[in-house]
RNA sequence: GGGCGGUUAGCUCAGUUGGCCAGAGCGCCUGGUUUACACCCAGGAGGUCGGGGGUUCGAGCCCCUCACCGCCCA
């Protein structure tokens, strides 16, 4: 047999396994009939991103579901993606072109969207290779793209289908405007930052040249743009105002005062400036009351033409300047300070700007109603389902989607409109105006938001709009894992699509991950400085270390921190998760050369058989342990509490297999024993299979090397609970066996005797029948507690000991000769505490037993224990009370 | 303003419908060359479960309230 190096190296194995699964086809998934289907289809990343945290959480517990189903023998896909991400690219190949001192403008539209696929093949793929060093078996045959040709088609599809069923419209609304983008965004793209500002308050005098109304604005310089002034109809103060006029300072205009049911009566004086072309609320009073609508900030953020003399002026130079004049004209009533919130662009930080806009609108009324059912009766599945709620309000509240983006780099818009401006509206381009016939058409400029494209990911990967075999057998897929902060823009529109297209649901299940947080619960951010590179973890612990971490703290938690060890920036990464887990890798690694190395000659047979019934305590223990944990591990996967599947692992092989089987197995295997072999390796081959879809490298290169396992572990079967293998008896004398050790171990280092020497004789005062049950298993006390001689008496004989070290455990009295060796007044003391240790929780349990409501009212079960305990303690108190005596004299 | 999540050992977190003495990992302390592993082994210390009130025989868990942290929506 080759020997293992001592400690696990998982550079030297991982890419060695990769290469050998993708070579033999494993993740990839044909449609089969005959087979039952799983099937994932992933989040697809932004090609402009490289992988962080978040990432490699999502899509980890997406490899394991994967795995493990795959392993349950079930026809399994998991396919893969990027999407386009048009303005995050296109500010990319903006900025590279930049440092060449070009603009798009100078390129043009064409060369510019060249010039974004050579970047896109250069690269775009950063992630996809991030994705291959972690390990996971996604089905890069079926990789897939927003812009392939096949994908587009299908973006197409759906905005024509669309527009055709009245579902899309073109109009002008005041929609949120990036100046640096130059492009639409939309309400779920706006980021909201609480700003400490200034709330201008604002005089308008009447018309009439008597009076005036006070009106508050954060934004003075919109001003330039009111058309009205709103009031709420019931409100008295300005009952009388109504009729009249007042005169916009500065500008000269006469604005009307209307009365709105919108307008907040308790807000500053109750009286709020109405700008229709620069608020999305007052957009909507100027319509209700036919204002003007007056755009005083341009697309790039200054002022228009319509500002009069602040024309071409930036927007915060003009706040400052209407500021001052006003001062200076006394319209000025005084300034406050106020904290509110503003809105910035998500791709680019810039302070949004309100504008009205013509743009391409999506009516969603219709179409969520059905995906508000599908959530309402279970046909999807939120986790945790507190989300399903959070969903259910936006979708309930849903208003028009703006789809068009005034970019370059995504799936351009396939309207054509002619001179008398009709609009034709189909896939390719057409000959002529469908109206009227004319030859001269222009395309739409724009592009579709990128959300619009995504939305339709689980279908149009799978072949939609044509009828696929995939389509056809792996849709609905299964499971939907993804990020709280898209179930709007993403989750919400993959539903309303997929059941307009396919009429089906796209995912049954949508796991929503935990966000990862720094260790002070600040969100990871590179800008920040507190980004952590995942690659950097796995290189410094290994692959499998890290999807381990990860998984062990994947529970339905909202957040997830992540301590890297760094405290302030250029701290080493220490990472204690990570590092853990690491160790965890490595105690496995060598349990499994301690196992090899006892195999004996003949390794490469077939798995030696396990004996139904053992005979050995030991071996029908860890049988019954090991059926349990296949229990919570694959019930933990099944409801995504992927924590408790991880933990059931990580407890049952250190902290049963190698802390107590393995050493037990030790003394055994000296003498022989053909059964020791066979159970070693059988749940050490088990326990591999069940830890596989979290760490996929180690047990691939583990199980490779036990005697006769097949051509890969990523393709034998997944281990399924057998309850008759659950043996509580021999749980609970295996337990029991354990704390009689623990007590002696305890003895020991009391007494202070060194773990190579051993204990001359140890004596286990326990009735009859125990002693009948705990004779055949001496060995394992005598081997682990190093004992050389266990002595078995009845209780009373064992109290009668003098000069003795006791301890108790589990109703067995457990005594170790002094010999001279210890200090008297030391064990004394211990005897001492331990006494008023005993009677304080007896008196606690009699103060229970004694109160007639308890014994009355609690569950016969719990009473009972109760009543044991007592007993038990009581026992305990005369045994330690005895041996005080007989120590004292 | 509305909503969600959190507050348990020095740190990061478990704690399933209320029911043995509240657990783990890291860190800390003591002892260890028991030939699988020092990325280890054995033992140990450390908690008024954020504060207050309530329901109950019994509350980390349920209810009310307050405080702080984080997030979402308007």
């Amino acid at each position: 047999m080759e020997s293992l190096p001592k400690a696990y190296e998982p550079a030297q194995v991982e890419q060695k396994w990769y290469q050998h699964w993708t070579e033999r086809g494993y993740f990839h998934a044909e449609v089969d009939p005959a087979r039952k289907p799983y099937c994932i289809t992933i989040p697809p990343p932004n090609i402009t991103g490289s992988l962080h945290m978040g990432h490699a959480l999502c899509y980890t517990l997406q490899d394991i579901l994967t795995r493990w189903r795959r392993m349950q023998g079930y026809n399994t896909l998991c396919l893969p993606g990027t999407d386009h991400a048009g303005i995050a690219t296109q500010n990319v190949v903006e900025k590279q072109l930049a440092r060449e001192g070009l603009t798009r403008h100078d390129l043009g539209r064409e060369k510019f969207i060249e010039r974004a696929w050579q970047w896109r093949e250069e690269y775009g793929n950063t992630i996809i290779r991030q994705f291959q060093t972690m390990g996971y078996s996604f089905d890069w045959d079926r990789l897939r793209f927003t812009l392939d040709e096949q994908y587009a088609d299908a973006v197409l599809e759906q905005f024509v289908r669309l527009y055709h069923e009245g579902h899309i419209y073109r109009g002008a609304r005041v929609i949120n405007w990036c100046p640096r983008c130059r492009t639409a965004i939309s309400d779920i793209e706006v980021e909201h930052e609480e700003k400490q500002a200034h709330l201008y308050h604002l005089a308008y005098p009447f018309a009439d040249g008597e009076g005036s109304i006070t009106v508050a604005t954060t934004r003075p310089e919109t001003m330039l743009g009111d058309t009205g002034v709103a009031v709420h109809p019931d409100d008295q103060r300005y009952l009388g105002a109504r009729e009249r006029m007042l005169v916009l300072p500065l500008v000269g205009r006469q604005i009307p005062i209307v009365a709105d049911e919108h307008v907040d009566p308790q807000f500053g004086t109750g009286a709020v400036k109405v700008t229709p072309a620069h608020d999305p609320n007052d957009f909507e009073i100027g319509l209700r009351h036919r204002l003007p609508q007056v755009v005083v900030i341009g697309p790039d953020g200054t002022m228009t033409e319509e500002a009069g003399r602040y024309k071409g002026m930036d927007r915060y130079a003009c706040r400052e300047q209407v500021v001052e004049d006003l001062r200076a004209q006394g319209y000025l009533v005084r300034i406050d300070d106020y904290v509110h919130s503003v809105g910035h662009c998500a791709r680019c930080g810039t302070v949004l700007e309100p504008l009205l806009s013509e743009q391409w609108f999506m009516r969603m009324k219709e179409l969520a109603a059905p995906a508000i059912e599908a959530v309402r009766d279970g046909r999807i599945r939120f986790i945790p389902d507190r989300y399903a709620r959070v969903y259910l309000d936006w979708m309930e509240n849903i208003r028009d989607w703006c789809i068009s983006r005034q970019l370059w780099w995504g799936h351009r818009i396939p309207v054509w409109t002619c001179p008398d401006g009709h609009y034709t509206v189909t896939k390719t381009a057409p000959e002529a105006c469908a109206e009227c016939g004319s030859t001269e058409l222009t395309q739409d400029p724009d592009v579709l938001d990128t959300w619009f494209s995504s939305a339709l990911w689980p279908h149009a990967t799978l072949g939609w709009p044509r009828q696929t075999p995939e389509l056809e057998y792996f849709y609905p897929t299964d499971v939907l894992v993804t990020a709280r902060d898209i179930i709007y823009l993403w989750v919400a529109r993959m539903i309303m699509t997929g059941l307009k297209f396919v009429g089906e649901v796209p995912f049954r299940d949508v796991y929503i991950y935990a966000t990862v947080q720094n260790w002070e619960g600040k969100r990871m951010s590179k800008s920040l400085g507190t980004g952590l590179d995942p690659l950097d973890l796995t290189a410094q612990y290994g692959t499998d270390a890290l999807r381990f971490a990860l998984t062990v703290q994947a529970g339905n938690t909202q957040d997830m921190r992540f301590d890297d060890g760094r405290r302030k920036p250029g701290d080493p990464i220490r990472a204690p998760v990570p590092e853990m887990s690491r160790n965890f890798a490595n105690k496995i690694w060598n349990a499994a050369r301690f196992v090899l190395m006892n195999l004996g000659e003949a390794p490469a047979g077939p798995l030696p058989a396990i004996p139904a019934t053992p005979e050995e305590l030991a071996d029908r223990w860890i049988l019954s342990r090991l059926h349990r944990t296949i229990a919570v591990v694959n019930q933990g996967f099944e409801e995504y509490n992927f924590d408790e599947a991880a933990k059931a692992l990580y407890s049952f092989l250190w902290n049963e297999y190698c802390d107590w089987y393995v050493e037990l197995a030790k003394p055994r295997l000296r003498a022989g024993d053909e059964t020791v072999r066979a159970v070693l390796v059988h749940v050490l081959d088990q326990a591999l299979r069940l830890l596989h879809p979290i760490m996929p490298f180690v047990t691939e290169e583990i199980w490779q090397k036990l005697p006769g396992t097949g051509e890969s572990i990523m393709v034998s079967t997944f281990p399924a609970a057998d309850a008759a293998r659950f043996d509580e008896e021999a749980e609970r004398r295996m337990q029991q066996v354990m704390d009689v050790i623990t007590a002696l171990r305890n003895a020991r280092a009391e007494m202070n005797v060194a773990s190579s020497r051993s204990i001359p004789t140890a004596i286990l005062g326990a009735a009859a029948e125990e002693t009948e049950a705990l004779r055949p298993v001496a060995g394992y006390i005598q081997a682990l507690a190093r004992v050389e001689h266990l002595q078995f008496e009845s209780p009373e004989a064992a109290r009668a000991h003098r000069q003795a070290l006791s301890a108790s455990a589990d109703g067995v009295q457990v005594l170790v000769p002094l010999a001279g060796l210890v200090d008297l007044e030391v064990e004394l003391r211990r005897l001492a505490d331990e006494i008023a240790d005993t009677e304080k929780e007896l008196k606690r349990v009699n103060g229970k037993l004694a109160n007639e409501q308890y014994v009355t009212k609690a569950p016969a079960a719990v009473v009972e224990r109760d009543r044991q305990r007592q007993a038990e303690l009581m026992e305990r108190d005369r045994t330690l009370r005895q041996r005080l005596e007989l120590l004292k004299e």
